[in-house]
RNA sequence: GGCGGGGUAGCUCAGUGGCAGAGCAGCCGGCUCAUACCCGGUAUGCCGGGGGUUCAAGUCCCCCCCUCGCUACCA
């Protein structure tokens, strides 16, 4: 079984933000979920380098342009280093391999009639260095900068978009492609509204790939950039890795370019003759005071900072708990610091110190491996069959819950059975079965905290790493004489 | 303007025509192994407004108000 995600290739051209992480966090979750689900996984990340911007930016710089993307891409991936992300392949448009694909997939095109030459004829906005569509065209403005925008004519290749409108909008009305659910109606509406060719060249761009034609036109970034799923697992290149992998399952992208990956995108494998992704699941803005959080409102969040202050594991706990994936969410640092306070210190943290704290003073740190309590046993089963349809459905916020329900079971266990109450029978059982629903607890929770569940893991005594056994490991009974490791605060209250 | 969501407790939201709910926050008390967890008790609502159907309406129908998306080349 095999599974292939995607984020979108990040425009380097931009610092990378609390966005970037978020999509780039819920697809590293999900990869990991499916890895330990026993999935012949591909994750594919990495950086989109060409456009006007780029050139500029070096320019402005007063560096090369290789030295510049070279720089700007390594931000992106070793902030990726940082939050642990486990992506298997991590591409960048500048590439040789992609830039060839690219050329490949541009001439297929023209070849199958997909292409054609025509003019374009519309608004400009220069320093946008992008076409679009004025709201008003006796006074035309940019929509997305709002200064005035010139009209120009100049020729271009199109793609024959308007060709594959009725095929998609049939496989969207009968396929889970456009995730979340409310967005396709949204998407379906557009495509009725009928669909217009698109233009996929630019002369005046001088950082690009180059058209595969007589002329010298520049492939615009949108279309390189989209080609990076396909060249990303060997199309045209690696035909046994790219047959292995091809369709994607699941592509995160942010709902400010379902546009391109709900339309553009399966239009584009229609007319390469290829299978369409199954899902492409468009999340929601992080705000901050209301606004999107962006440069120019100067409402930052910093995952460094955070990540400085309450380390790696809190932050993707929280973009992944905090809302129901798909929906905006509203960041504040009270927001975190309860988040964090009530759900891993009081909770999780709390749980895990006190059992292990009991093992100690009531059974010598000793685990015992006999069968766990019948209720708890039961509940964990059914709390993992929850948690796994969550997962599979992309419901991160909901899969967590159902842990949490498990760690307030436990908590709750733990308070009826009071094993440390004078004359307690049954201690050892007791302990045990906790340390085993903790352990469950722990295995379900991987995909999102890696390191701090390894952590929990080590402190219990166990050998091994979830994170690389997986699933399976929810099976198997304790292991025989287990011993329990220094105790160590995993998550220290703040304030 | 067109299409589509929402409007329910302080906050975030769930709610199949049948006694208005959960989580978090609050208050009172208990318990206490622990990074104060758990238990018991308690308060809080014109369910956006108006009309209608019904024995019975957050729930179904009609009208209105407010709000948020989408309405093409912003990676």
């Amino acid at each position: 079984m095999k599974i292939y995600i995607t984020t979108p290739i990040y425009y380097i051209n931009a610092e990378p933000h609390i966005g970037h992480v978020y999509t780039t966090i819920s697809a590293d979750t999900l990869a990991r979920f499916y890895r330990m689900s026993g999935y012949d996984v591909f994750f594919l990340t990495g950086t989109d380098e060409h456009g006007q911007k780029i050139y500029e930016a070096a320019k402005i710089q007063n560096i090369t342009i290789k030295e510049l993307v070279d720089r700007n891409s390594g931000i992106y991936k070793k902030l990726w280093d940082t939050l642990n992300i486990s992506y298997t392949r991590f591409i960048r448009t500048t590439e040789p391999e992609h830039e060839e694909t690219v050329k490949k997939v541009f001439t297929k095109l023209l070849e199958k009639g997909a292409l054609y030459k025509g003019n374009y004829e519309g608004y400009y906005c220069i320093p946008c260095e992008s076409y679009a569509i004025p709201e008003d065209e006796n006074n035309p403005l940019c929509p997305d900068c709002k200064r005035p925008m010139s009209k120009i004519s100049e020729p271009s290749y199109f793609f024959r978009m308007s060709k594959y409108a009725k095929q998609l909008e049939r496989y969207i009305e009968e396929n889970d492609f456009v995730k979340p659910d409310f967005r396709k109606n949204e998407v379906l509406n557009f495509i009725r509204d009928g669909l217009y060719d698109v233009s996929i060249t630019r002369k005046n761009v001088e950082w690009g790939i180059s058209s595969p034609t007589s002329e010298n036109y520049t492939i615009y970034v949108w279309f390189d950039a989209l080609i990076n799923y396909l060249s990303g697992i060997g199309y045209l290149q690696n035909d046994n890795l790219f047959s292995k992998y091809w369709p994607p399952d699941v592509q995160f992208i942010g709902k400010d370019i379902i546009r391109f990956h709900h339309i553009i995108w399966p239009c584009l494998l229609l007319a390469l003759d290829l299978p369409l992704p199954k899902v492409i699941f468009a999340h929601g803005w992080w705000t901050s005071g209301k606004d999107k959080i962006s440069k120019s409102k100067g409402n930052i969040v910093s995952p460094q900072k955070i990540i400085e202050e309450y380390g790696l594991d809190p932050l993707r706990y929280f973009l992944l708990r905090e809302v129901p994936f798909g929906l905006d969410g509203e960041y504040s640092e009270e927001g975190f610091k309860k988040r964090y306070n009530s759900d891993l210190v009081n909770d999780l943290g709390n749980l895990v110190n006190r059992t292990v704290n009991l093992v100690e003073t009531k059974m010598a740190g000793i685990i015992g491996n006999e069968a766990p309590e019948i209720t708890l046993a039961n509940f964990a089963i059914s709390v993992f069959e929850e948690y796994e349809k969550k997962m599979k459905a992309i419901a991160f916020s909901e899969a967590l819950e159902e842990i949490w329900k498990f760690i307030s079971f436990l908590n709750r266990f733990l308070d009826e059975k009071a094993p440390w109450r004078e004359g307690c029978k049954n201690v050892a059982e007791i302990l045990n079965s906790t340390i085993f629903g903790i352990r469950v607890a722990t295995i379900m929770l991987t995909p999102f905290i890696p390191d701090a569940s390894l952590r929990i893991w080590k402190m219990l005594g166990f050998d091994g790493d979830p994170g690389m056994e997986g699933f399976k490991l929810l099976n198997q009974k304790l292991p025989e004489g287990i011993k329990v490791n220094k105790r160590e605060i995993i998550f220290p209250r703040k304030k």
